[in-house]
DNA sequence: GAGATGGTGTAACTTATGTTACAGCTGTTG
DNA sequence: CAACAGCTGTAACATAAGTTACACCATCTC
């Protein structure tokens, strides 16, 4: 886990910087000077998102972290201190049963925080979930205390975390529509398509087994159904990787 | 739909009453001696939740409603302009797909409000689910432009609204685990026990139709598996009725 | 009380999905 | 290069759940 050094330089700026309601668009210029003196903290992408005053706040208490594809970000049970704001990248989110079955909820990425984080961010809880890297990722991380005064302050505040609630709700829905009214060759194809979106990329990486963890089935039926899916002109299929026709 | 007459009469009585933040518990004290004049309005079972001002404030604002068993609350794609806020009683939120295909999805009861709801009022979306009442319902209908500006200004609010989104989740979560990892003859079994827990009786007055269509199985299947389960004694099948033996 | 309506029980069959078993292939490691 | 581990393909079989069809009841209506 790498720290950046940001906090502390924001700070010693901040000090000779009296901010005020009136200086908005003054302090939104600061704030992307600051940002382009710190490559590895790129703001940019949430700018549109808050208020100047708040993206302030954000850039004073925050610590952006990197990670990397395949590291597990949080995991079943584990206290939650920090709100992870996710700049760049892609996280999945995984469910597990008492016998370690898995399955995948849905995907987080770009701009979006964790619903499920937040609730432990708010009432101390544990996590319900794991969160693994699907690409190599750069988040910010906000102390879980900023939450709450954040949301009486803020309203770009409010607004980010209830739209974050609702996307994730969207997500949990759809997982059940498909559980519930898709059979797993439906399921199959549009896991596939996801995937697809949000790697930006045709050809994946990735083997039966995984696409089967991720689905709660097992590998041969995946197999199965994959090499259908090829003679039926949907993809082709390698070792490792399969390509996605579209 | 009943609306109650309680929002004037608090009104009048509002105006003779300058509240602070002093008069902490003389207030929380004046809204109960209101309360208790409006037998149909019963603010008791929330008094807990909210803070003086803001109990205050719901009963200015908000509106009882009665719903009677098996009335629809919200359906999809509705509009949704008012937060509900369950006093007494239940209700099951369904999902349906293209073909009419049901499920239920869980159950809200006294005290909560149903976050899918919460996330329309804020971003004036449309409803994704259908509200129906299971037994008859008292709830305040709260004007939804009222959620913003309580967030910012009551914690309790907060707590509360948050609570519920947490809460909801947890019950969505509960449902992906049961689709997922429970065969259908577990799923039954844990339907009937909720069932048999938020409407407080053993008796359940349902048929064989209604659980399937809940479970999104067919009438058959449930029939046969509710007579293997009477014959290992979990409970005791008659028309339109299932005993369970707790 | 004859017919209609809706609820329940059961058998026979179909389909989707999971399981077991095994063979062949690819890339890695000692 | 021999051994091994991990990935893929396929057949044969097992199981859970859905479907169709029909009989029997209870209740209600005319």
């Amino acid at each position: 886990m790498e720290l950046s050094n940001f906090k502390l330089q924001f700070f010693k700026f901040d000090l000779s910087f009296p901010f005020g309601g009136d200086f908005y668009f003054y302090q939104k210029k600061h704030v992307n000077e600051l940002i382009s003196n710190l490559p590895k903290m790129n703001l940019d992408s949430i700018k549109h998102f808050f208020e100047a005053n708040l993206l302030n706040e954000i850039a004073k208490v925050g610590t952006t972290r990197k990670v990397e594809a395949g590291d597990i970000l949080i995991d079943f049970g584990e206290q939650i201190k920090f709100i992870p704001l996710i700049l760049e990248g892609a996280i999945k989110v995984v469910r597990e049963d008492d016998n370690g079955d898995e399955l995948l909820l849905y995907h987080v990425d770009f701009g979006n925080t964790c619903a499920m984080t937040l609730n432990c961010c708010m009432e101390s809880t544990q996590s319900e979930i794991r969160a693994i890297c699907e690409a190599d990722t750069t988040l910010i991380m906000i102390p879980a205390e900023y939450m709450d005064p954040w949301l009486a302050e803020y309203k770009t505040w409010r607004v980010f975390i209830f739209e974050n609630y609702h996307n994730r709700m969207a997500e949990l829905l759809k997982a059940v529509d498909s559980l519930t009214f898709l059979n797993l060759d439906e399921r199959l194809e549009r896991y596939l398509l996801d995937k697809v979106n949000y790697l930006k990329k045709n050809t994946l990486r990735i083997t039966h087994l995984e696409i089967a963890t991720d689905l709660n089935s097992s590998r041969v039926v995946i197999s199965r159904m994959l090499k259908k899916m090829e003679r039926n002109g949907k993809l082709t299929l390698g070792r490792n990787t399969i390509q996605i026709h579209s």
